[in-house]
DNA sequence: TTGGTATTGATTTTT
DNA sequence: TCAATACCAA
């Protein structure tokens, strides 16, 4: 057997073995499609022989294409991998411009404008014109008529009056950029179709071609497609219309049919097995997507079991949301008994700016993170400073760059100033660098004279510049980067210039700065080695390709890799006790392609998701069916019922997404978190393919949660009253009133214990929710938590229902008995398995009255605790306001019949129904301890304590990154042309 | 004319 | 939280 085929299902294999020269796969969420491509790759290098460096892999962002390489690394060989031409679009189009441009009268070095440039030379173009069109719309407006081909001539031949004001900018922005000899990221793609189809000489060694998540290509990428392959006419596309939400950057599902049209020889192959998600996860999404009636049907078949429910959470607020993601992650990973890490749980967003409120709440409760999207890392005005100073020094007709450095550090170069320098560049039509130096070495003059300090300043800019060209021509290797970038913050004493403008904050932007440079001293060790030559493209016969100054070589691409990565991975500092394990925290659309175990999707509302700004609600439908499908055993949606900053209804009432209409919620999603008893988490270790956590191992976690329930806050998303009496006073927990009382509140505790700390939780009590300050309130029974919800009931008779086929697909195990008793019998089962079941030693419900250190919430009376091991002290703040011990009667949602998988359950000695085991989850955690010292689940035990520790260190890490304020972890992404493979062959080949 | 301080306003998604 | 604007003192 072929190993490329190794662990291919029939439809996947048909696609990689497929001998049709136009193949179209169609891939839903979690069908294999990456594993479907790369090894459609492996296949046409092995069985048609086609060179590494003869085959073209186009993929649509800079992450995908990172994992593209990874997994082909791994099924080819480096070797073989790093020669194929691999990358985002916008990459490899760079590429060819750098090496064939000249063809098309392209210059030398031209560099990359980010959208900061855009941004910044349409505005300047509006002010002149004095047009009204606000900029973001006028650049959103110039890329699609790019993206569509479409020349200021052209636009202006078919436009209409309105449109004829825009021209006029798009022209002007057109000039700005060739003044500057600089490529915005739609000309990258456009003049190299331009190129490919007046040389296509260029691409005659092309054999295959393959095109990654199709459904998000634009008029010009489906043209370069095509264009690539004119020679061979191979093409493979992986994609699916249902995943389509590039739209705003002019994707067009068209294409797929487009594309059926031009080759009528096209192969269609559909997988769809999803090998990823729960049914019940998938049922939910499918459903939400089959409300898209234009939508052409399409089967998406559950390969796991049902598992449970998806939640759909209502809450009050937006912090409050986010102080609920934060609980339900502590339970999660406590009660699931070590099967879930922090890495596990993703928070997927409509807007990176959702992500402030939530990025306090887990710094405060010491749950560590990491952002993607968002901010970027190379758009720190730190950094960049820096990259504008080199690119100046790279090319001096870069006015934009020249203009944002002018005055910065201060130089008494003020507004006036270069009013005056921009418009006599301008009459002399000089760039603004040539009109600078002449006027300075007195050959020309402004109009009105500049003053003395404002020359001066100018004087020293110039003088700068000049040794950083210097310096650059004395470099001729590929340390260049790095070289210039110590030179220039050197002669800026950019340090102390943090220092005094950023006083609160100097030392992380420093350390940003610090770590630019480590990123171009990375680029040049690897440049060194000259394994970059092997990504170089192919020499063509006949063709000749541009040759450049190796120094300046490496600074323009390491310019042009900033500019279209935008973020890089920070090294893991593998600090002692430095947990690499964090929460993701993503927009949507970057987390396309990945998949967690845990998925939470906040702000579920109208007006973030559809959002209020969207031009097409459709496709708003798809990002929501794209985040759900993300999700691998639990998927969390969630509702502030109120948003008080813009809400648009009287009290900032928000309504629920119309992609989630009550008939939908009522029958796929439940209203609280899942109860994480045994057979639930079975569930999810088996959708994981992880091996069972041991029931030791569930109840080690227990003692630090605060409920084993999702019940901080009733289901209809109110605070419950009943319980925290005290915080509904002031309801908008949210806006953080006074922390500094609160903080004092906690404090009246005893200091202790490193063990109090470690649990990460104390600072989640004190700052993160009121702690009732007396204890009237704390107990709840049972009863009346069942009365507080009525409706669970028949949601989980909803799930019974619901899943019943899909337990079909997977029973191992007998059915439990179902009838009358049903319900009860189960729950009792299932929760007496979860406090004493047969996986542990004890087969009995465990004794009562052994004394046993309760968890928190469950805080047994003072003479109790003096049991307590030392190091579990509760303080008595803590301790107090709980003052018995909570009975547990098995509730609705504890119901998971779907779950047959959990055999153990129908050995357990049930209680009669008359005499509920009313268990204390004291007990619980006495059969925890008991058994720790026993065998139960010992081959679990590293990853069980593994997790459970790194509470401690979650505390520290939090502490740092509060220090440090939000977003200061650098994102995961990695430019390309070869950075990453550098990672991968010190960590892998190390 | 500059540069500091205060106020206000604003925040889709990515190459 | 950050950035752009507005105003005032030098």
């Amino acid at each position: 057997m072929d190993p490329i085929l190794d662990g291919l299902n029939h439809a996947q294999r048909e696609a990689v073995t497929s001998s049709g020269s136009i193949l179209q796969v169609l891939a839903p969420p979690g069908s294999g499609k990456t594993k479907t491509l790369t090894a459609r790759v492996a296949y046409l290098l092995s069985h048609h022989g086609y060179q590494p460096q003869d085959v073209i892999c186009c993929t649509f962002t800079i992450k995908a294409s990172r994992e593209m390489r990874e997994r082909l690394a791994n099924l080819i060989g480096e070797k073989l991998e790093s020669r194929l031409i691999l990358g985002t679009f916008h990459s490899i189009c760079r590429r060819y411009l750098v090496k064939y441009g000249y063809l098309i009268g392209l210059r030398k070095g031209f560099g990359i404008a980010d959208s900061d440039d855009t941004r910044a030379i349409i505005k300047r173009t509006i002010k002149r014109l004095n047009s009204s069109i606000e900029v973001k719309a006028a650049q959103g407006r110039i890329s699609r008529h790019k993206a569509h081909g479409l020349s200021p001539d052209a636009v202006s031949q078919r436009a209409k009056a309105e449109e004829l004001e825009l021209v006029d900018i798009y022209r002007d922005y057109q000039s700005a950029l060739a003044a500057s000899n600089l490529l915005d990221y739609d000309d990258l793609l456009l003049r190299c179709s331009d190129l490919l189809r007046d040389h296509p000489q260029c691409v005659s060694n092309v054999q295959a071609v393959l095109v990654d998540e199709f459904q998000d290509t634009n008029i010009i990428q489906y043209e370069l497609m095509n264009l690539f392959a004119s020679k061979s006419r191979r093409i493979t596309i992986v994609g699916d219309p249902d995943q389509s939400i590039y739209g705003f950057r002019s994707a067009e599902i068209k294409n797929l049919k487009r594309m059926q049209g031009r080759y009528s020889n096209t192969t269609v192959v559909l997988l769809e097995d999803n090998y990823r998600s729960a049914g019940s996860i998938l049922n939910a999404a499918q459903e939400v997507i089959e409300q898209d009636e234009a939508r052409p049907a399409k089967a998406l078949q559950a390969t796991h079991t049902f598992g449970t429910l998806p939640v759909l959470r209502r809450l009050p607020t937006p912090n409050a949301e986010a102080q609920w993601m934060v609980l339900e992650i502590k339970r999660c990973a406590a009660m699931t008994g070590g099967l879930l890490r922090m890495s596990d749980f993703a928070v997927l967003l409509r807007s990176a700016s959702l992500s402030t409120q939530i990025e306090t709440a887990f710094g405060r409760a010491g749950i560590p993170y990491k952002m993607v999207g968002g901010r970027k890392f190379f758009d720190r005005t730190e950094v960049k400073i820096i990259l504008n100073y080199m690119r100046v020094a790279n090319h001096t007709g870069h006015s934009d760059a020249l203009l944002n450095i002018v005055n910065v550090p201060p130089r008494r170069i003020g507004d006036e100033t270069i009013r005056q320098l921009t418009s006599g560049a301008e009459q002399a039509k000089l760039p603004l660098w040539d009109f600078i130096k002449d006027v300075i070495q007195g050959r020309r003059s402004t109009e009105k004279k500049l003053q003395k300090a404002a020359e001066q300043g100018l004087c020293n800019l110039v003088k700068l510049i000049e040794a950083s060209r210097q310096k650059l021509q004395e470099c001729e290797d590929a340390s260049a980067p790095r070289v210039l970038i110590e030179f220039i913050t050197e002669r800026l004493s950019f340090q102390e210039y943090l220092i005094r403008t950023y006083p609160l904050d100097e030392d992380t932007r420093w350390a940003n700065v610090k770590e630019l440079m480590h990123q171009a001293t990375e680029v040049a060790a690897f440049e060194e080695e000259e394994v970059d030559k092997e990504m170089d493209l192919p020499e063509i016969e006949g063709v000749e390709q541009q040759q450049t100054h190796a120094g300046e070589e490496a600074l323009t691409r390491f310019l042009a890799n900033v500019a279209l990565a935008t973020e890089i991975t920070k090294e893991e500092d593998n600090k002692e006790g430095t947990p690499t394990e964090k929460v993701t925290i993503s927009t949507i659309h970057a987390a396309k392609g990945l998949e967690w175990p845990v998925v939470f999707v906040p702000a579920v509302y109208n007006g973030s998701i559809p959002h209020s700004r969207a031009e097409v609600i459709e496709e708003e439908r798809r990002l929501l069916y794209v985040a759900m499908t993300r999700a691998q055993a639990l998927l969390y949606l969630s509702v502030p019922i109120r948003q008080p900053r813009l809400g648009e209804g009287e009290d900032g009432a928000t309504t629920l997404t119309p992609f989630l209409p009550p008939k939908l919620t009522k029958t796929r999603f439940r209203q609280t978190g899942p109860s994480l008893h045994e057979k639930v988490v079975y569930a999810i270790a088996d959708i994981l393919r992880r091996p069972r956590p041991s029931l030791d191992d569930m109840y080690k976690g227990l003692e630090f949660l605060p409920s084993t329930l999702d019940d901080r806050w009733t289901p209809e998303g109110e605070e419950d009253r009943s319980k925290f009496e005290s915080t509904s006073a002031s309801h908008d927990v949210s806006d953080e009133p006074n922390p500094k009382r609160r903080r004092s509140d906690m404090n009246q505790g005893p200091k202790t214990t490193t063990y109090m700390s470690s649990t990460g939780y104390t600072m989640n009590d004190s700052t993160g929710f009121t702690l009732p300050p007396t204890a009237t309130t704390g107990f709840t029974s049972a009863r009346d938590h069942i009365a507080a919800y009525p409706q669970l009931t028949s949601e989980s008779a909803a799930e019974s229902a619901s899943s019943t086929h899909a337990d079909a697909t997977r029973a191992i195990e007998p059915k439990p008995s179902s009838g009358a008793g049903r319900k009860d019998g189960l729950t009792q089962a299932s929760i007496s398995n979860f406090f004493g079941g047969p996986g542990t030693q004890k087969r009995e419900p465990v004794v009562p009255n052994r004394p046993q250190p309760p968890p928190r919430r469950y805080e047994l009376p003072t003479s109790q605790n003096q049991r307590l091991p030392a190091k579990t002290n509760v303080p008595p703040t803590l301790s107090s306001h709980r003052v018995q011990p909570r009975p547990l009667i098995p509730t609705g949602p504890t119901l998971e019949p779907a779950n047959t998988s959990g055999y153990t359950w129908l050995a357990t000695p049930s209680g009669p129904p008359a005499s509920r085991p009313r268990i204390t989850v004291t007990q619980e955690r006495g059969v925890g301890n008991a058994s720790t010292n026993g065998t139960a689940g010992a081959e679990v035990k590293p990853e069980a304590s593994r997790g459970f520790q790194s509470a401690t260190t979650f505390h520290t890490t939090t502490m740092s990154m509060v220090q440090q304020g939000p977003r200061r972890t650098l994102g995961i992404r990695r430019s390309m042309n070869g950075w990453q493979d550098r990672m991968k062959r010190e960590s892998g080949g190390g």
